[in-house]
DNA sequence: CATCACACCTGAGTGC
DNA sequence: TGCACTCAGGTGTGAT
Protein backbone atom coordinates (compact mmCIF):
# COMPACT_ATOMS: atom_id res chain seq x y z
CA UNK A 1 0.00 0.00 0.00
CA UNK A 2 2.24 3.15 1.48
CA UNK A 3 5.03 4.67 -0.25
CA UNK A 4 6.16 7.70 1.35
CA UNK A 5 2.94 10.35 1.34
CA UNK A 6 0.50 7.90 2.84
CA UNK A 7 2.83 6.69 5.63
CA UNK A 8 3.55 10.69 6.64
CA UNK A 9 -0.07 11.24 5.72
CA UNK A 10 -0.87 8.50 8.85
CA UNK A 11 1.79 9.51 11.02
CA UNK A 12 0.24 13.02 10.79
CA UNK A 13 -3.17 11.58 11.86
CA UNK A 14 -2.12 9.43 14.71
CA UNK A 15 0.37 12.07 16.04
CA UNK A 16 -2.87 14.62 16.67
CA UNK A 17 -4.99 11.04 18.03
CA UNK A 18 -2.38 9.87 20.28
CA UNK A 19 0.83 12.68 21.52
CA UNK A 20 0.37 12.49 24.92
CA UNK A 21 -1.66 9.34 25.60
CA UNK A 22 -0.73 6.43 27.99
CA UNK A 23 -1.03 2.69 26.43
CA UNK A 24 -2.98 1.00 29.02
CA UNK A 25 -3.35 -2.60 27.09
CA UNK A 26 -1.78 -3.93 23.85
CA UNK A 27 -3.06 -6.81 22.50
CA UNK A 28 -1.47 -9.04 19.81
CA UNK A 29 -3.55 -10.99 18.20
CA UNK A 30 -1.14 -12.49 15.49
CA UNK A 31 2.58 -12.16 15.90
CA UNK A 32 3.66 -13.74 12.52
CA UNK A 33 3.65 -10.22 10.18
CA UNK A 34 7.14 -10.53 8.17
CA UNK A 35 9.08 -10.49 11.04
CA UNK A 36 7.90 -11.94 14.14
CA UNK A 37 6.40 -9.38 16.65
CA UNK A 38 8.48 -9.60 19.68
CA UNK A 39 7.13 -11.42 22.57
CA UNK A 40 7.39 -9.04 24.67
CA UNK A 41 5.98 -6.23 22.57
CA UNK A 42 2.95 -5.78 24.60
CA UNK A 43 4.48 -5.93 28.04
CA UNK A 44 7.72 -3.43 27.11
CA UNK A 45 4.37 -0.91 26.11
CA UNK A 46 2.29 -1.20 28.30
CA UNK A 47 2.12 1.77 30.83
CA UNK A 48 4.44 4.37 28.57
CA UNK A 49 3.29 7.25 27.57
CA UNK A 50 3.10 8.45 23.78
CA UNK A 51 5.75 11.41 23.60
CA UNK A 52 5.84 11.61 19.35
CA UNK A 53 5.30 9.83 16.22
CA UNK A 54 7.76 10.13 13.13
CA UNK A 55 8.82 8.83 10.28
CA UNK A 56 11.91 7.57 8.24
CA UNK A 57 11.63 6.37 4.94
CA UNK A 58 8.34 4.25 4.68
CA UNK A 59 9.10 3.71 8.10
CA UNK A 60 6.53 4.58 11.09
CA UNK A 61 8.68 5.37 14.39
CA UNK A 62 6.42 5.92 17.77
CA UNK A 63 8.48 7.21 20.64
CA UNK A 64 7.44 6.50 23.80
CA UNK A 65 8.58 8.12 27.51
CA UNK A 66 11.21 5.23 28.16
CA UNK A 67 13.42 5.40 25.59
CA UNK A 68 11.57 2.73 23.49
CA UNK A 69 10.59 3.23 19.91
CA UNK A 70 8.05 1.45 17.65
CA UNK A 71 9.03 1.03 14.83
CA UNK A 72 6.44 0.21 12.17
CA UNK A 73 5.87 -0.60 8.09
CA UNK A 74 3.03 -1.18 6.44
CA UNK A 75 4.15 -3.29 3.76
CA UNK A 76 1.70 -4.02 0.90
CA UNK A 77 -1.14 -4.04 2.99
CA UNK A 78 -1.25 -2.35 6.14
CA UNK A 79 -3.03 -0.28 7.55
CA UNK A 80 -2.94 1.70 10.66
CA UNK A 81 -6.33 3.49 12.13
CA UNK A 82 -7.75 5.19 14.99
CA UNK A 83 -11.25 4.08 16.90
CA UNK A 84 -12.76 6.58 18.89
CA UNK A 85 -15.79 6.17 20.87
CA UNK A 86 -18.34 8.72 20.34
CA UNK A 87 -18.87 9.00 23.65
CA UNK A 88 -17.27 8.42 27.13
CA UNK A 89 -17.53 4.38 27.82
CA UNK A 90 -19.54 4.19 24.55
CA UNK A 91 -18.63 0.47 22.80
CA UNK A 92 -16.08 0.81 20.30
CA UNK A 93 -16.50 -1.54 17.02
CA UNK A 94 -15.30 -5.23 17.71
CA UNK A 95 -11.78 -6.58 16.39
CA UNK A 96 -12.25 -7.50 12.88
CA UNK A 97 -10.41 -9.96 9.92
CA UNK A 98 -6.59 -8.95 9.79
CA UNK A 99 -6.45 -6.82 13.11
CA UNK A 100 -3.02 -8.40 14.56
CA UNK A 101 -2.73 -5.59 16.98
CA UNK A 102 -4.90 -3.33 18.71
CA UNK A 103 -3.33 -0.24 21.09
CA UNK A 104 -5.74 0.81 23.97
CA UNK A 105 -4.70 4.37 25.11
CA UNK A 106 -6.14 6.81 27.95
CA UNK A 107 -7.67 10.04 27.70
CA UNK A 108 -4.63 12.64 27.44
CA UNK A 109 -2.52 13.07 30.19
CA UNK A 110 -2.02 16.43 30.51
CA UNK A 111 -4.76 19.52 29.38
CA UNK A 112 -8.08 20.51 29.91
CA UNK A 113 -9.94 17.42 31.60
CA UNK A 114 -12.83 16.44 28.92
CA UNK A 115 -15.29 14.04 28.19
CA UNK A 116 -12.68 11.68 25.79
CA UNK A 117 -12.81 8.55 27.39
CA UNK A 118 -9.72 7.17 25.44
CA UNK A 119 -9.24 4.88 21.94
CA UNK A 120 -7.76 2.37 20.18
CA UNK A 121 -5.44 1.98 16.91
CA UNK A 122 -5.90 -1.17 15.54
CA UNK A 123 -3.05 -2.77 13.29
CA UNK A 124 -4.59 -3.97 10.35
CA UNK A 125 -2.69 -6.15 7.53
CA UNK A 126 -4.08 -8.62 5.48
CA UNK A 127 -0.79 -9.95 3.48
CA UNK A 128 1.06 -9.54 6.66
CA UNK A 129 3.95 -8.29 4.85
CA UNK A 130 4.26 -5.79 6.93
CA UNK A 131 6.28 -5.34 10.89
CA UNK A 132 6.30 -3.82 14.20
CA UNK A 133 9.41 -4.25 15.94
CA UNK A 134 11.32 -2.29 19.10
CA UNK A 135 13.86 0.05 19.01
CA UNK A 136 16.09 2.16 20.99
CA UNK A 137 15.61 6.12 20.26
CA UNK A 138 19.33 6.73 21.76
CA UNK A 139 20.87 4.28 19.51
CA UNK A 140 17.75 4.05 15.95
CA UNK A 141 20.34 5.47 13.44
CA UNK A 142 21.82 2.01 14.31
CA UNK A 143 18.81 -0.27 13.79
CA UNK A 144 19.20 -2.71 11.14
CA UNK A 145 16.26 -1.64 9.35
CA UNK A 146 17.28 1.56 9.21
CA UNK A 147 20.90 2.04 9.08
CA UNK A 148 21.37 1.52 5.34
CA UNK A 149 18.29 3.77 4.02
CA UNK A 150 19.54 6.49 1.77
CA UNK A 151 18.41 10.44 2.22
CA UNK A 152 15.22 11.86 2.84
CA UNK A 153 13.47 12.84 -0.76
CA UNK A 154 12.28 16.12 1.11
CA UNK A 155 15.02 17.56 3.17
CA UNK A 156 17.36 19.68 1.76
CA UNK A 157 20.16 17.33 1.82
CA UNK A 158 18.60 15.49 -1.46
CA UNK A 159 20.16 17.53 -4.31
CA UNK A 160 21.13 16.21 -7.90
CA UNK A 161 24.69 15.82 -6.71
CA UNK A 162 23.61 12.96 -3.76
CA UNK A 163 21.55 11.21 -6.70
CA UNK A 164 23.84 11.01 -8.88
CA UNK A 165 26.58 9.86 -6.28
CA UNK A 166 23.64 7.40 -4.98
CA UNK A 167 23.73 6.37 -8.50
CA UNK A 168 26.87 6.56 -10.30
CA UNK A 169 28.21 3.33 -11.76
CA UNK A 170 24.71 1.72 -12.04
CA UNK A 171 23.87 -0.18 -14.81
CA UNK A 172 20.22 -0.94 -13.50
CA UNK A 173 17.61 0.97 -14.78
CA UNK A 174 16.70 4.20 -13.40
CA UNK A 175 13.25 2.67 -12.34
CA UNK A 176 14.81 -0.11 -10.44
CA UNK A 177 17.64 2.04 -8.54
CA UNK A 178 14.84 4.77 -7.36
CA UNK A 179 13.07 1.82 -5.88
CA UNK A 180 16.44 1.11 -3.80
CA UNK A 181 15.77 2.71 -0.45
CA UNK A 182 19.27 2.87 -0.21
CA UNK A 183 19.40 5.47 -3.18
CA UNK A 184 16.53 7.21 -1.72
CA UNK A 185 14.13 6.62 0.80
CA UNK A 186 10.04 6.49 0.71
CA UNK A 187 9.54 6.31 -2.97
CA UNK A 188 7.63 2.93 -4.06
CA UNK A 189 6.26 1.66 -7.59
CA UNK A 190 3.71 4.68 -7.74
CA UNK A 191 5.69 7.39 -7.16
CA UNK A 192 7.92 6.71 -9.54
CA UNK A 193 6.69 6.85 -12.69
CA UNK A 194 5.43 9.52 -11.68
CA UNK A 195 8.46 11.46 -11.15
CA UNK A 196 10.11 9.81 -14.45
CA UNK A 197 6.94 10.99 -16.19
CA UNK A 198 7.55 14.60 -14.54
CA UNK A 199 11.37 14.71 -15.32
CA UNK A 200 11.04 13.13 -18.68
CA UNK A 201 13.70 10.57 -18.24
CA UNK A 202 12.44 7.24 -19.72
CA UNK A 203 12.41 4.16 -16.77
CA UNK A 204 14.86 2.31 -19.01
CA UNK A 205 17.37 4.35 -18.61
CA UNK A 206 20.68 2.97 -17.21
CA UNK A 207 21.22 5.20 -14.06
CA UNK A 208 24.53 5.85 -14.25
CA UNK A 209 23.92 7.29 -17.58
CA UNK A 210 21.47 10.14 -15.73
CA UNK A 211 24.10 13.31 -16.30
CA UNK A 212 23.97 15.94 -13.43
CA UNK A 213 21.82 18.31 -15.24
CA UNK A 214 19.40 15.64 -15.48
CA UNK A 215 19.71 13.92 -12.12
CA UNK A 216 18.83 17.62 -10.98
CA UNK A 217 15.67 17.99 -12.36
CA UNK A 218 14.67 14.33 -11.14
CA UNK A 219 14.62 15.38 -7.96
CA UNK A 220 12.91 18.63 -8.08
CA UNK A 221 10.23 16.16 -10.06
CA UNK A 222 10.43 13.97 -7.17
CA UNK A 223 9.73 16.69 -4.81
CA UNK A 224 7.05 18.25 -6.57
CA UNK A 225 5.43 14.52 -6.90
CA UNK A 226 5.80 14.04 -3.12
CA UNK A 227 3.93 17.16 -2.79
CA UNK A 228 1.89 17.46 -4.59
CA UNK A 229 0.43 13.37 -3.05
CA UNK A 230 0.87 14.60 -0.01
CA UNK A 231 -1.70 17.90 -0.33
CA UNK A 232 -3.99 15.00 -1.67
CA UNK A 233 -3.63 13.08 1.25
CA UNK A 234 -1.66 10.24 -0.79
CA UNK A 235 -3.21 7.55 -3.16
CA UNK A 236 -6.41 5.27 -2.26
CA UNK A 237 -5.93 2.56 -4.60
CA UNK A 238 -7.76 0.03 -2.75
CA UNK A 239 -7.40 -0.27 0.99
CA UNK A 240 -5.66 2.64 1.86
CA UNK A 241 -7.02 5.29 4.10
CA UNK A 242 -6.01 8.03 6.55
CA UNK A 243 -5.62 7.43 10.67
CA UNK A 244 -8.96 8.64 10.89
CA UNK A 245 -10.72 6.67 7.80
CA UNK A 246 -10.33 9.45 5.15
CA UNK A 247 -9.24 8.59 2.17
CA UNK A 248 -6.47 10.38 -0.15
CA UNK A 249 -7.23 11.54 -3.46
CA UNK A 250 -3.64 11.25 -5.44
CA UNK A 251 -4.96 8.70 -7.53
CA UNK A 252 -6.93 11.04 -9.48
CA UNK A 253 -3.93 12.83 -10.62
CA UNK A 254 -1.77 10.05 -11.29
CA UNK A 255 -0.43 10.94 -14.94
CA UNK A 256 0.96 7.50 -16.08
CA UNK A 257 0.11 5.18 -13.34
CA UNK A 258 -2.17 2.69 -14.54
CA UNK A 259 -2.61 4.47 -17.58
CA UNK A 260 -1.74 1.59 -20.27
CA UNK A 261 -3.08 3.01 -23.53
CA UNK A 262 -4.13 6.02 -22.55
CA UNK A 263 -3.09 9.51 -24.35
CA UNK A 264 -0.07 11.21 -22.91
CA UNK A 265 -1.15 14.19 -20.59
CA UNK A 266 1.44 16.24 -21.73
CA UNK A 267 0.20 18.96 -23.82
CA UNK A 268 0.58 18.38 -27.05
CA UNK A 269 2.63 14.88 -27.38
CA UNK A 270 0.65 12.39 -29.36
CA UNK A 271 2.24 9.62 -26.75
CA UNK A 272 0.06 6.65 -25.86
CA UNK A 273 1.31 5.43 -21.92
CA UNK A 274 3.42 2.17 -22.42
CA UNK A 275 3.28 -0.17 -19.51
CA UNK A 276 6.71 -2.57 -19.35
CA UNK A 277 7.84 -4.75 -16.72
CA UNK A 278 11.27 -4.10 -14.88
CA UNK A 279 12.38 -6.00 -11.55
CA UNK A 280 9.68 -8.23 -11.27
CA UNK A 281 7.12 -4.37 -10.71
CA UNK A 282 4.91 -2.92 -13.51
CA UNK A 283 6.62 0.47 -15.23
CA UNK A 284 4.37 3.25 -16.84
CA UNK A 285 5.81 5.90 -18.92
CA UNK A 286 5.54 7.82 -22.19
CA UNK A 287 7.96 6.35 -24.87
CA UNK A 288 7.65 9.82 -26.73
CA UNK A 289 8.26 12.69 -24.25
CA UNK A 290 10.46 10.23 -21.76
CA UNK A 291 13.94 10.01 -23.40
C1' DC B 1 29.52 -5.98 -5.74
C1' DA B 2 25.23 -5.49 -8.72
C1' DT B 3 21.29 -7.36 -10.68
C1' DC B 4 17.31 -10.12 -10.99
C1' DA B 5 13.74 -13.60 -10.27
C1' DC B 6 11.19 -15.02 -6.72
C1' DA B 7 9.10 -15.75 -2.33
C1' DC B 8 6.32 -14.15 1.40
C1' DC B 9 0.38 -13.84 1.93
C1' DT B 10 -4.33 -12.50 1.01
C1' DG B 11 -7.94 -10.41 -1.61
C1' DA B 12 -9.91 -8.23 -5.72
C1' DG B 13 -10.84 -8.45 -10.32
C1' DT B 14 -11.47 -10.92 -14.79
C1' DG B 15 -12.85 -14.35 -17.98
C1' DC B 16 -14.89 -18.71 -18.76
C1' DT C 1 -22.24 -18.90 -8.70
C1' DG C 2 -17.89 -21.07 -8.97
C1' DC C 3 -13.35 -21.79 -10.44
C1' DA C 4 -8.78 -20.68 -12.31
C1' DC C 5 -5.93 -17.27 -13.06
C1' DT C 6 -3.58 -12.67 -12.76
C1' DC C 7 -2.28 -8.77 -10.36
C1' DA C 8 -1.38 -5.60 -6.34
C1' DG C 9 1.24 0.41 -3.00
C1' DG C 10 7.21 -3.70 -0.33
C1' DT C 11 11.30 -5.90 0.79
C1' DG C 12 14.59 -9.76 1.85
C1' DT C 13 16.87 -13.72 -0.09
C1' DG C 14 19.48 -16.64 -2.91
C1' DA C 15 21.22 -17.54 -7.52
C1' DT C 16 23.92 -15.80 -11.29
Amino acid sequence: MPELPEVETICRGLAGHLVGRRLIEVSVRRHDLRQPIPADFAQKLTGRVVLEISRRAKYLLMYLDDDTVVVGHLGMSGRLFVQKPPLPSAALPPTGAHDHVVFHLSAPIAGPSQSDGGLRVVYNDPRRFGLLVLGVASALKKHPLLRELGPEPLSPNFTGAVLAANVAGRRSPIKAALLDQGVVAGLGNIYVSEALFRARISPERAAGSLTRAECGQLVKSIRSVLEDALAAGGSTLRDYVQADGAVGSFQNLFRVYDREGQRCPRRGCPGLIRRVVQAARATYFCPLCQR
